[in-house]
Parts: structure tokens; sequence; C-alpha cells
DNA sequence: TCATATAGGGATAAATTTTTCCCCTATTGT
DNA sequence: ACAATAGGGGAAAAATTTATCCCTATATGA
């Protein structure tokens, strides 16, 4: 595991919950647990863009953080599923409201963001 | 200027909002600039973990992202004031959620990333 | 004359995150 | 015997983001 070698800062509620939710896949994990597509399997379908490795390591943070539990069960072949906890479950109003903001400003955060792709790439 | 190698996602909202809030000193700066900090210098002053140049960088994409404008005053020493877009404007309500998420959950948070930092160090 | 304040940028290094590649477990069905 | 299924993980490479270092310019005040 990668140990880092600067430390956070953890000085207001915004630097907090950056620490839990920053990473990659974080949020749609969350969310999508959220939906109850618990399986990894399920979430991988969901997430296709994310491979299976990354997955994993960003749903283990989400558990050590305690946002997520997860449940092995000792048949074969091995099933495994994860649950929001009730911490977890207090995000899910403020994902909603991220997505939600996303959603109503599709079109110009789409014009907006290809623009500087585009101006980027020349 | 980075060239991105790998295209963002841009399928719904989520994906969207990430890709003009992602950064590690963003959302900080839209919220102090909202809060009435508009100089570069008195951004620096709230934000002294960050250098002078990532910030400069951040800004420059929230500028290009047209969440903020940028105003130069033809004056030596010179002086710039940053402000909040209307659309810039919309998102501060979420931001808000975020920070205010993180402020009642301050103390738990602060136990599980402890936690976490220190069972990777060993 | 020299330090300070203000704003900015290039080049490069370091840190961090994500991807790629390859391998392992055990059972069921062919 | 072998493939398929379901879940994992190590190591190394690649991608991306941040940090460091050093440089520009001009007016003001000591």
């Amino acid at each position: 595991m990668y140990e880092r070698k600067i430390l956070p800062n953890l000085n207001c509620g915004l630097d907090l919950i950056g620490e839990v939710l920053y990473g990659k896949w974080k949020i749609r994990l969350l969310w999508f647990i959220n939906e109850g597509h618990k399986r990894p399997s399920e979430l991988q379908r969901k997430i296709p863009d994310a491979t299976r490795r990354v997955l994993n390591i960003q749903l283990k943070e989400l558990e050590d953080h305690e946002l997520i539990t997860k449940k092995i069960y000792p048949v074969v072949p091995p099933k495994v599923e994860y649950s929001l906890t009730d911490f977890g479950q207090t995000l899910i109003p403020v994902i909603a409201a991220l997505g939600n903001w996303g959603d109503i400003n599709e079109e110009q955060l789409r014009s907006v963001i290809l623009k500087r792709l585009k101006s980027e790439s020349q």
C-alpha cells in the first residue's frame, strides 16, 4: 500500500469530507451501493471504465473510513456484498445534491469542459 | 500545460461536476472567493498550504470552466480580483452542503481518517 | 540602494493515483 | 482435464496532479 509522504490537512469540514470522498470512483461507488448494487461484479458493470483493481482499492478505503461495510459469504463461488453504514447513508443527500447540480447544468458543463479540453490540445 | 491522455467520462451529472471541482484546492477557492476574498494574495493567505503556483493553475481552470471571472486592474503594483459568475454562484449551496456534512461529522471523520493513516504507516 | 508587495510563468521534480499485466482460490458443469 | 464463475492481490508502469525553484516587472518606503 502506498504510504503518504505529505500529511493531509484536516482543518475544516471541507478538508475532512474531501479526505474520504477524494478518489475517482468513490462517489459513484457509494451511489450505486445505495441504489442496491451491492456485489463487486455488479458495481463493475455499473462502472465499466474503472478496472476491478481500482474499485477494490477504493472500496477498501470506503470501508476503512466506515462509510460501507463488507460482508463475505462463505460460499463457492464466493459472494460478497457491500452496504452503506448509517454514517455512509448520511452522505447520500450530499451526493444527491452534487449529482443534481450536475444534471441541471449538464448542457453548460459539457460545453465548458469540452471547450477547455480542445484548447488544451491546441 | 499538461495534455490529458485519457479522456474523462461525461456521462452523468456526477461525472460533470467532478470534472470541474476535482482539484485539491478548487472548492476552497470558490468558497473563499464567495466570502469576499477576491485577490490572489488574500486567497493565498487563506490557503497557506497551497503554493501560489498551484492556486494560479486551479484559478485558471475555474475561469476556463466559467465558474469565476478574473478582472485585472492596470495599476502598479498589479491588482487582480476574482469573482464568482452567476453559474459559479449556483455551486455555493452545494459546497455548503459538503462543508456542513464535514463539520457535523467532524469528530467521527477525524477519528476514521487518523485510524487509517496510522494503519497505513504500519 | 535595497527590501517589500503584487501578480505571474517556465522547467523540473516529487508525490499520488490509476492502469496494466499476471497470478491465485475453489467448485460446478462439460 | 478444462473452462467458467466470483472475488482477490502484487508489482510495475503510466498518467496526473502538486510542489519546488527560480525568474520577470514596477512602485513605494526605509
